[in-house]
DNA sequence: TATGAATGAGGTTTCATTCAT
DNA sequence: CATGAATGAAACCTCATTCAT
């Protein structure tokens, strides 16, 4: 019965903490086990090193992180419903979880160095432009949408929602969610004009 | 030009070359020196310390880079085309100098826990979005542009063309300046469309 | 026999095969109790401490070597037919039982700084030699061998098989059988010519 | 000039001592930098790590045991007198160098899990015992010995010296020299037998 | 100016042993 | 009997920085 998952969570949510407040770099392993307050001695009988962790916790943050998106879209009936949403909710992510940026920006920054971080921060994107993928495709279908519009949307809202929330991160001087609307906005005239 | 000049551009090369193989995290003095064929002693001996050394890399790729944009655009007539042609220079980085993506998003990774290296980054893009306001200023004042429009155009450009370099690092599987024109379209349509 | 017995040598046999493959200095609790299949709480159950462990290995080791020799000397009827027999078994080791050989190398190593492992492998040669002793004295009592030179022929006998065997596992480009008959071809003209 | 071999010497020298004292299972480089009377860091500076220093240690004392050997032997006149006065040499190690012995047994007893190690050792003895073959090749030519008795003697030799030495390590309770100069005698007798 | 030897704190990881269950 | 979670000391090694030369 979950004592070994338990165990685990507290470690992989005190690491984060640490992340939060040191950044990736400065991260030692005392540090995490004094946070979790546990011994360093136990980190290594759940994970096999500090890599581990790490990843784990990328891991953690892109599950909550995908099933929190997911929650909140996939219930909305039309595509053009969800793909708002979508992007509402990737330009609300300074204001809602501010937090799940500043971890993302430190293993971004740690990405090119090591190739299993990239391997799921790649895998991440990629699910998640699937789903956007899916409602254009939709939209396509119907012919609401314009095939060749469509083509490159996906990389493109993220690659703004992304960029954006770093922006933001390093100079919080704008109201993210505003200038995401209007982002919005002109994507959807450039998708539905007639 | 001094000695002290020499000595000092050939450490800061040195050592953005180690950022590019190992990573800001994983760097040390030592490698610097090597790479930079001198003693770890002169090091200490032009720069106050390492991360002295660190900012010098960022603020001597800042500069590079700027002077690189500003050359290319600031020589044409129209607002309009330096608009344009500034988005492209952003939208070609990937292409034209990947490592300079590759340092900037080191140092992105490092910005929330040292002051001085945010500081710098935020200084950096403010600077670059000037000279794109000053541009979207100048046809809202010929009537062309609506100053609605362009209020947040700058950091919608500046995040966007971030983002997509990020992504592109991460996941080159697609064409970075082709995605780049095709927002660059979009926001044109947007700006310029009657 | 009871559950304690078959633990016991469940745990020595494991402990046996660990010095095996990793040696007496790369050996850890977990490993043992690893190839073992149980707990690492268990083996401090029956044993009083990881040293003891390996004591009992060793002991283990000589008690089945020293059984080894026995058995197959012991029967012969003359003194002469046990001296050569004794030598044969020696110098067959190396083929016959390697394994032993490399436990015994991993025990002599440490000997030097544990007293209790010492002691036992003085006690495990003294008391071979002393077989050896026995058939010679009876071979002077016979009036076969000569007092003077039977003096230190089982510490010869036993130097050379231990060096022999060494050296065999170092380095094993040579046929440790053959070169052992040699030897005792050697020692018993020495012995028993006229 | 020279500081850095200076350090080095010093640095195998304490680690020979360290061994001597606490054994190569026990040895921790904070023990050697403490005997040695330096940093730990230093020893980093000077060897490329533990298993390094080791590696020095060992040959050091091969090459002075070596070295030692060649200069008393070599000098004489005829091979029988070279081949007495090595064997004289082995027997008396001992005696005259029982650390040599104890450094020797801690690395035999690594050697098994050490390739290098084990590579190390193998060169020395087939060193040593390529100039016994030597003398007795000279010997043979002469038509003083007989090829077929020569041709184990070298390892012959070189395994009794070593075993009579192990032995003599865990329990001199008897006198090596003595009982070396027997088994001198025994194969002289072989060896030179009409 | 320039070197690189030297330091020692601090990093990650391992491990013998104990103990609650 | 048996487990394996937990500890914390200690292992190896790295590194920023200083300083005698």
């Amino acid at each position: 019965m979950g004592t070994k998952e338990v165990r685990q969570e507290q470690v992989i949510e005190a690491t984060r903490r640490c992340i939060l407040e040191k950044g990736l770099c400065q991260l030692s392993v005392k540090d995490i086990a004094a946070e979790a307050g546990v011994s360093t001695g136990i980190i290594y009988h759940y994970f096999k090193n500090k890599e581990d962790v790490l990843l784990q916790v990328l891991k953690e943050s892109f599950r909550k992180s995908h099933m929190q998106v997911m929650k909140t879209v996939e219930s909305l009936p039309t595509p053009r419903e969800k793909l708002e949403k979508h992007m509402d909710q990737i330009h609300r992510v300074p204001e809602d979880n501010p937090d799940f940026l500043r971890v993302l920006v430190n293993y971004i920054g740690a990405a090119p160095y090591h190739p299993e971080i990239r391997h799921i921060l790649v895998k991440f994107f990629r699910n998640l432009r699937a789903y956007l993928d899916r409602y254009l495709q939709a939209g396509v279908e119907e012919g609401t949408l314009d095939r060749k519009k469509v083509e490159f949307l996906s990389i493109m809202v993220y690659s703004f929602g992304l960029g954006l929330g770093i922006m933001w991160l390093m100079d919080p001087s704008f109201d993210a969610e505003e200038i995401g609307a209007q982002f919005k906005d002109v994507l959807q005239r450039y998708l539905f004009e007639e």
